[in-house]
RNA sequence: GGCGGCGUACCCAAGUGGCUAAGGGGGAGGUCUGCAAAACCUUUAUGCGCCGGUUCAAAUCCGGCCGCCGCCUCCA
């Protein structure tokens, strides 16, 4: 048993053995902050958080260091196109990440180094390579060249001689190879700029994945995370680098998400087909997304749409009711039988729920197999709850059964609002135009008319609201109100 | 052209050698209810793109074919 991960580079999912006993080195490639995150950020973001919380969850320390590239062409582009400094405009998208991910409910790495904050960890990585032979400098750039290092396309599983042949871009006339890449680019006038030994210029994109890695976990660590289009030339690179520097293993297991699709084509700023966070959480809680991202397992490609987050809506809402009818069990509970059979069986599905969760998780981070469970479990929550149980033993039963799903849903970061969060939530995402207050009022109308035996009143009142998107449900001790989903 | 991946019901999706092919959504019927809603029950793939092969046994392994996608350029 124990953790098993699919490792990129042997194409095997492999027995997960840390290097240092109970912890966890991990480095995610996050993003480059020239613009608002789109759904394929949020996956690769949910995905990684869903990895980190699972490894803590199973009692392993954990050191997850993400970055910000913070100095790139698009940054500089992007300054160019709106006029500000590069710098303002990195500040100002690190701010809306931010915003995003804590809304997403994803937690902050331990480490959040930026590129720009270790310019001088990098020029000595360079300076490193050259010395050894693997970097060239040439009129203020330095490249390097691929052809040393024999291991180069191992992660990818690609040859430089078969690369060559499906080359589709202009070869720099001051590389010795095309597939040699910048580890440092002389500036132009106007960029930004730092001093080195070749001139004032900055770093290629690959070189801070190395430096920061190398800074804040070590040479060699654990798991490398990041999307499946950062296989090549990124990581591939980044392994080139480090290894050569170092003259050591670099990083361990590699991780990589798949993509969100959008009429089965990659989601992305060139092609344009993208929704940006903000747009989807104007109209879902951010937990549907979460749910509907971890359904499918991080290595499948996901295909997006509003209709596909529309079905996952009455899945939460299911789990929301549940525990809205929990609640009411315990509020109502009085103890009056003997334990049963039928509490022993259901006392014994909450006894080994942790255990398929763990079996699920353990299996690569299969979150769409564990949220099955979950489901399983609610299933047989509401079976037994329609039982009418009133032992002792049904009611820790019960709740042990929420206190499971709870801690195993957290760890998805999922399940986590209360019902009337939740229901409060829709009102907003749906752009329902009454107020809670105005539908208790409305309630207590139709409870007179209820009273008085009034039908065509009290169905009325409820057609009224059920055009807005609002459902009743009529308790032994009263109405309630849920958005209809 | 090279490399990698995918194809499971009406929709989404787990399962990668062996109990009746998970789970969610939707549909149909039922129990409950003043009527509803929710919940539960029954039902909805003798079937896993197609064709062969290996095996006592395959959705799962092998070969071929068809279709779709990704990477080879910045990309989560």
């Amino acid at each position: 048993m124990g953790l098993k991960i699919y490792n990129t580079m042997s194409g095997k999912k492999e027995v997960f053995v840390p290097i240092k006993d109970n912890h966890v080195r991990m480095y995610v490639c996050g993003v480059t902050v020239y613009d608002l995150c789109h759904v394929g950020h949020a996956r690769s973001a949910i995905v990684f958080d869903t990895i980190s919380r699972y490894l803590r969850f199973s009692k392993y320390g954990v050191t997850f260091v993400k970055n910000f590239t913070d100095i790139d062409d698009k940054i500089i582009t992007r300054a160019a196109e709106e006029g500000k400094r590069w710098d303002e405009v990195a500040e100002t998208y690190t701010k809306e990440y931010y915003e995003d991910m804590s809304r997403l409910g994803v937690a902050s790495p331990e480490v959040e180094p930026k590129a720009t904050g270790h310019i001088a960890e990098m020029l000595k990585i360079i300076a490193t390579l050259i010395d050894k032979g693997y970097a060239y400098e040439a009129g203020g750039d330095v490249f390097y060249e691929v052809g040393k290092f024999g291991d180069y396309g191992t992660l990818s599983k690609r040859d430089l001689d078969s690369m060559e042949a499906g080359a589709r871009v202009e070869v720099d006339p001051k590389k010795r190879n095309h597939f040699d890449f910048a580890l440092w680019k002389k500036s132009k006038e106007g960029e930004p700029a730092w001093d080195s030994p070749w001139g004032a210029g900055r770093p290629g994109w690959h070189i801070e994945c190395s430096a920061m890695s190398q800074k804040h976990l070590g040479d060699t660590f654990d798991i490398h995370g990041g999307g499946a289009d950062l296989i090549f030339p990124h990581h591939e690179n980044e392994i080139a680098q480090s290894c050569a520097a170092t003259g050591k293993p670099f990083a361990r297991y590699w991780i990589h998400n798949g993509f969100i699709t959008i009429d089965k084509e990659k989601m992305s700023k060139s092609l344009g087909n993208f929704f940006t966070i903000r747009d989807i959480l104007r109209e879902f809680d951010p937990e549907v997304l979460r749910v509907f991202l971890l359904s499918t397992h991080y290595k499948s490609p996901i295909e997006f749409s509003r209709e596909s987050l529309r079905q996952t809506e009455p899945s939460l809402d299911r789990v929301y009711s549940t525990v809205l009818r929990v609640e009411e069990f315990f509020k109502s509970f009085k103890e009056k039988t003997q334990s049963s059979e039928e509490d022993g069986h259901f006392s014994g599905i909450v006894n080994s729920f942790k255990d398929r969760f763990i079996e699920a998780m353990d299996d690569d981070f299969n979150t769409a197999a564990a949220i099955a469970h979950i489901f399983d479990l609610i299933r047989e929550l509401n079976r037994y709850l329609d039982k009418k149980p009133a032992s002792l033993q049904s009611k820790q039963s019960v709740a042990k059964a929420i206190e499971q799903i709870k801690e195993c849903a957290g760890v998805l970061n999922i399940f986590t609002k209360t019902p009337h969060q939740w229901y409060l939530a829709l009102l907003e995402t749906h752009g329902i135009q009454i107020s809670e207050p105005e539908i208790e009022e409305l309630i207590t109308k139709r409870r007179e008319a209820r009273q008085n035996k009034d039908w065509k009143l009290a169905d009325e009142i409820r057609n009224t609201l059920d055009k807005m998107g609002i459902i009743l449900e009529d308790k032994v001790d009263g109405t309630i109100w849920k958005v209809k989903v």
